[in-house]
DNA sequence: TTTTGTATTTAAGCTTACTTAACTTTGTCT
DNA sequence: AGACAAAGTTAAGTAAGCTTAAATACAAAA
């Protein structure tokens, strides 16, 4: 399979659990960097592939298919991750882009190697559930987003999204890392800003952007 | 860099290796499965890159700088080789199809980290040199193919060519290994085919073409 | 119900890496 | 030297994956 289609049927299914929401042509296109009306030609020719659900002018959606090419290339990625992250010592930043890269030109069969090794492990370094081979997806019960906790909770850091450099910077310059206690201190509802208090009992404040990027359990 | 232009640069530098004489559009084109105008307009375009001194109906001949261009993707593939076979265990008939892959979507950054993880090694599991980061290659002083070796004289094996699946089938059925010990008991002018001893005393003939893929140095 | 703005599709065109087929150069053989 | 076969080049065309710009559908407001 082409990189290309691999990246369109990732891009849905990441698209719509992050946001929740259906995936259009232009959302799409804007993730990949690319036209709209590449994103519709390729949609129409994926369509006619049975990978996806093809209606013009409607919401992009991926058949069982097309569900199961996705979750194949994401468990190649996040099994790359976790690979360079915890077998060669790269850093969290790092890795992501690597996997972005890896995750097309690995073989099932590679990928099955690298799982053994790897003792079969249901999340990626940033706290991301990594597919099985089935399609099975690890569960995420109680992990919600830093947001929902109350003023005066404590919870845990499950999941970092590394979205970009810049929030991978951040994470790092406030030595937010998974596993981490935190405590809600304040909610500022002016504008979603956050008060944390550290193990350490370092403050600090985070912003509601970079919030929406931090998820979590209550403790 | 385009896949298509590392492999052509890579595909000289081999076949100028494995021939000992100069590479020629058609000889290079039968190598990639691509049709020789297709090399000519490679050819014409690296040329002008000056990847490549490109002269009509001349022989290809690398550049310094592509040279090294070569080198860089050799040594990115033969580290791979090593790795997949040494960390995870994947046998040697794999790992050059695996690497053929992976080569070509390595960054120079994973690739150090992968060669210190194998504590900078010098050869591959084919026993092929791994060229160094500035492109030296290292030494294979005394390493001559298994026809070079006298009758009745020992050998020891240093490299094999693992050209095709087939080969390497044929490398497993004989239970020929790197660094197996052989002796030589006779040379069949006729055809030339050769006749060798095991360490276990068990004795078997391999044909000219098969031995061709052999290289060991004199014990 | 008609208008209007936004989202999507269609159309035409570009680039890369190929193909086949026709043509040209080279080097060898007589 | 001349002819010829082999090797290489040029030309024209294809498919994939994109682009921009024009045309069209949809959905929400008037």
């Amino acid at each position: 399979m082409s990189v290309s289609i691999d990246n369109f049927l990732k891009n849905i299914y990441l698209l719509s659990q992050e946001t929740g929401s259906s995936v259009t042509s232009s959302i799409l296109a804007e993730r990949l960097g690319i036209s709209v009306a590449a994103v519709t030609d390729m949609a129409r020719k994926l369509g006619r592939q049975g990978l996806l659900d093809y209606r013009p002018y409607r919401a992009l959606m991926l058949s069982d298919k097309g569900r199961k090419m996705a979750l194949k290339v994401i468990r190649k990625h996040r099994l790359w991750e976790l690979f360079l992250y915890r077998v060669l010592g790269m850093d969290l930043m790092s890795v992501h882009e690597e996997a972005e890269k890896l995750e097309h030109h690995t073989s099932d069969k590679l990928m099955e190697h690298i799982n053994r090794f790897l003792e079969h492990p249901d999340f990626d370094p940033h706290g991301d559930p990594i597919p099985g081979i089935g399609g099975n997806v690890p569960s995420e019960k109680g992990v919600v987003p830093l947001s929902e906790i109350e003023e005066q909770e404590k919870c845990k850091i499950k999941k970092l999204r590394y979205r970009d450099s810049e929030v991978s910077k951040m994470f790092e310059t406030f030595g937010l890392r998974k596993d981490m206690v935190l405590k809600v201190l304040k909610v500022y509802s002016f504008d979603g800003s956050i008060e944390l208090e550290f193990p350490d009992s370092k403050k600090v404040m985070i912003s509601e952007k970079l919030a929406d990027n931090i998820f979590c359990v209550k403790q």
